[in-house]
DNA sequence: GTCTATACCGAGATAGAC
DNA sequence: GTCTATCTCGGTATAGAC
């Protein structure tokens, strides 16, 4: 049988939608609970369709978290300016970051499995690391070192404090379930660091 | 064939020997990623002899992370009084933390573990939430509150930013691979924060 | 209670037709 | 390149002797 117009151009996508399976599966049932005959089916390829493209499952899944872990960096990092006024602007990174990532279930996903998978991939562990923990921590750092008035002493212990705060506060209330338990607004978090950073000048 | 004495004893240890092995294993390779036939070459008993014990696989696992979750809460904050001059305590706690956990493979396994898992067995989470988090948080807010020189406006708030930091600091460096690829001490992180905190009455 | 042996299923990966 | 069919291994869980 020949291929249809319609069945290139879903060809043409097949390791996207390879990929777009896989991510789902793995971010749900973790590296070792997820079996490459749900991948397929999930994608809607043959089993042999994605060995085709990716040479084994741990090549499957390093593509997969690598292509969103960059991906994300640019989705978190590249618009922000870091300019103006520190009480404002420490605000609207925390809020944003906030927003942004606590409704995120993707995102919230990539961080858990990378931290679960931290032994078996520690590659993917380091990449996650330089692209989003370092250069976020980087940015606020130069801000912090370009604003004196915030008499800030150690601008890169400061701002891995800052972004520590947001993301155990992510991880506590989302990952392991803490909002249902016992609910902490992002409000009276961010307000919090601001006020401490703030009243440090 | 009869026990002897020495199997008579070392029978009654078997379910201790089963949870040892289960517990070096699951930290190791995630819960997917455990099989029933190691645990039980690891413990050094046979299969059958597991299920005499515990009902399933999940079971298992349920078991083992209940019983070193409170066994953690006690020797993490039963021997923590939380009294004395803020600026001596409070560098205290942080240094006790860092020191007993950045060190401490097991606790690091446990807390990768939980969050991990958290999708699968939200009850894990939730007991490590109530007999870790929020009772460390609980004791240090109350500290605060009974401190008003602080000038802390919001103690909860703050404790967490505190505790956060603390931990996403040992869960960046020591499970993210953070501290191969640039180190930051632990003592700038707690001066800052100690910094921070200190700087706002 | 504890062992050996096994049932039964699903895993990762491959063969071969098309 | 893509499919169906299959190989081989290891998974959870159980049966039955002792």
């Amino acid at each position: 049988m020949t291929l249809t117009a319609s069945q290139a151009i879903l060809g043409k996508q097949k390791r996207e939608r390879i990929l777009q399976g896989a991510m789902q599966l793995f971010f749900r049932d973790g590296y070792a609970g997820t079996s490459m005959d749900r991948v397929a089916s999930e994608a809607g390829v043959s089993k042999q369709t994605i060995y085709s493209y990716f040479h084994d499952k741990e090549s499957l899944f390093k593509a997969l978290i690598e292509q969103i872990t960059i991906a994300r960096f640019h989705t978190l990092f590249e618009s922000e300016q870091l300019q103006g006024e520190p009480d404002q602007l420490l605000r609207q990174v925390a809020e944003t970051y906030l927003l942004r990532v606590a409704e995120d279930q993707e995102y919230l996903s990539l961080l858990k499995v990378i931290i679960a998978e931290s032994s078996r991939f520690p590659e993917m562990a380091k990449l996650y690391y330089q692209t989003v923990i370092q250069r976020g921590r980087q940015l606020l750092s130069q801000y912090f070192d370009a604003h004196p008035e915030l008499g800030i002493q150690d601008s890169e212990a400061t701002a891995h404090i800052f972004f520590g705060s947001l993301v155990s506060f992510v991880v506590v209330q989302e990952i392991m379930h803490g909002k249902e338990i016992m609910p902490l607004s992002s409000e009276r978090l961010v307000d919090s660091l601001i006020d401490l950073i703030h009243s440090s000048s």
